[in-house]
DNA sequence: CTGTTAGCGCGTTCAC
DNA sequence: GTGAACGCGCTAACAG
């Protein structure tokens, strides 16, 4: 048999005393008599009281719980992110309800409903691939519930937004590869509904049309996701050409790992005959022969901005006057697997 | 300013009816007229109404979430563990909160706190590496609330338990490279307050005395986390051994890869002229070169299994009569780095 | 210093 | 078919 967690007043009742006194008791309240409140934080030790926050949070109408969306957990990239939210929401107090919409809009809709039904304060969403209708999220901010949206842009909702400038980061790269000599420069671009793989995709085109590289269709492959399988037959694609690139600029470090592979087994040696550059800087990276060249990004303070837009907001009775979004920088690490 | 999100009473209100018939018509109540249901549930729609779950749990004594506490989220296996239990429990309408411990006793404890405070309806824990005392999970079986350990063992604490075969892993993976030949087989363990490394230790050596191996103090380092760096120094002070080892059983595949970086940069042949054989089957460790030989734990079956014995405990009113302590095999995978 | 009352939002009696 | 009353656990306002 269940026996009932205690409640204060279970403890006031073996005490002889009201519930509002024990409640004080155990708030540091100033009017209350020594001997009470020594005998309540007593009783409430031994009888192991946890107050119910459930109650308290129907009462106050806060959780301090928010509730956090991302399309997957297992890439270190939104684990990164995730960490540097907990950093800043720990000293806070405030909890996280995480999931992830494992790239369907379908399951980010549900997860998003029971969020709201649970009435987390606020929302950190980076929307999944699918998603392309923002009706769901303009609900909450037309309900005055808080959301920041980071990394993937949702064009369109005006919210309060964090990225990382992907034009900046994938046009450092590119530069870098045709100064070092590159001419046949390709790209793995990933799934083409992600702003982000947009945007490396255009600072790629930019940055050969700067400095006249003519843009081949060809040199243009999309991969469907970001592990090293999903890197493999693009790559093989890209080496059957009949004129094979000299540089594989990949939309991230796992598709550019892939490649990598695909490459030695080709018999190719990089980065003599075939540079290769990744992006999101994963922590193994450095670790593969050659080494992975890739550009960083500040993936632990994209999670702790975030965080701390969305608490202001929180904090602020979401005053949507000011709406913020804000930019960080990514940087390009030259490595063994380019010149 | 704030608007209040809409309840019940505002939709009664406005229908002009009482809370109850709004509460009978949104829950499918079979005593109702078809007029008022429709009207209830149009209106309810336009309002944009999110029953509020605090309230309703308040009522039901259960939140339908259940806390997590990993080490660290950022690992594929603990990251994988989640997928799983995220998997099992989505279905059912079952939120998680996850956090992190950091490794940190303190931190674990308080996390456990808030998660109680928040009426969670069970806990999921893998403790961390300082947890050595267990009278905070004491306490949850005390009050009665569901607990399921996994992964890493707390000794004596009577709860259920959902394991993988550590020793059998290690063993197979030591035994393999003894029958491959290697003799001077050296061990990078991970902290010994881990029951996982210490029943990999265990293993080690009783695979080594099986067959007739001395074992030698010297071939046994302890690294001090479970990334590539924690296996660079260890990794450094074998190779400076008068006899250096013909092998390496890391404790994990993020120490071996840094295992297999120190041992190449020091001009020696993977696996010609040493084995390396770590554990996890890190997605990314069959793309390095030489491919990582490791031990694969079948990670995803961890977290659904035991997510699903904490859902039988909860559902059956936590009957402490049957604490089920389940083990899941690994497995050796063979590949590149050993012969 | 302490007790009483009320209400957060909801479902569930028990009436009518 | 529907409404009124009650209580989940807690704090804040109002009395004493």
């Amino acid at each position: 048999m269940k026996k009932a967690r205690t409640t204060i007043t279970d403890i006031a009742r073996e005490l002889n005393i009201s519930p509002s006194t024990v409640s004080r008791a155990l708030n540091n309240h100033p009017a209350i008599s020594k001997k009470t409140r020594d005998a309540v934080i007593e009783l409430a030790k031994t009888l192991n009281y946890q107050p119910n926050l459930l109650a308290l949070n129907l009462l106050r109408k806060r959780t301090n719980t928010i509730g956090i969306i991302v399309p997957e957990i297992t890439s270190s990239f939104f684990s990164s992110v995730i960490n540097g939210i907990q950093d800043l929401l720990s000293p806070l107090g405030v909890n996280m309800m995480i999931s992830q919409s494992n790239e369907s809009m379908e399951e980010e809709k549900s997860i998003l409903r029971s969020f709201a039904s649970i009435r987390v304060d606020g929302f950190l969403i980076s929307p999944s691939s699918e998603t392309k209708n923002f009706d769901h999220l303009k609900i909450l901010t037309d309900n005055n519930i808080p959301l920041v949206i980071f990394d993937r842009d949702c064009e369109g909702l005006e919210v309060d937004k964090v990225f990382v400038d992907e034009y900046s980061g994938a046009f450092q790269a590119v530069e870098y590869l045709v100064k070092t000599g590159c001419r046949r420069i390709a790209h793995i671009a990933g799934p083409l509904s992600l702003s982000t793989a947009r945007h490396r995709l255009k600072a790629y085109k930019d940055a050969l049309a700067l400095h006249h590289v003519p843009v081949k269709e060809e040199y243009i492959v999309e991969s469907s996701g970001f592990t090293p399988e999903h890197g493999i037959k693009p790559t093989q694609k890209l080496l059957a050409l009949p004129s094979p690139p000299d540089a594989v600029f990949a939309i991230n470090d796992g598709v550019a790992i892939g490649a990598m592979y695909v490459i030695k087994k080709a018999g190719l040696v990089i980065p003599d005959e075939i540079s290769v550059v990744g992006f999101d800087d994963d922590p193994h990276s450095c670790y593969f022969s050659p080494s992975l060249s890739t550009v960083w990004q500040p993936t632990y303070e994209l999670g702790m901005l975030s965080a701390r837009i969305l608490m202001k907001r929180i904090n602020s009775n979401n005053d949507l006057s000011d709406i913020r979004v804000e930019e960080l920088y990514p940087e390009l690490i030259v490595r063994g697997s380019s010149k």
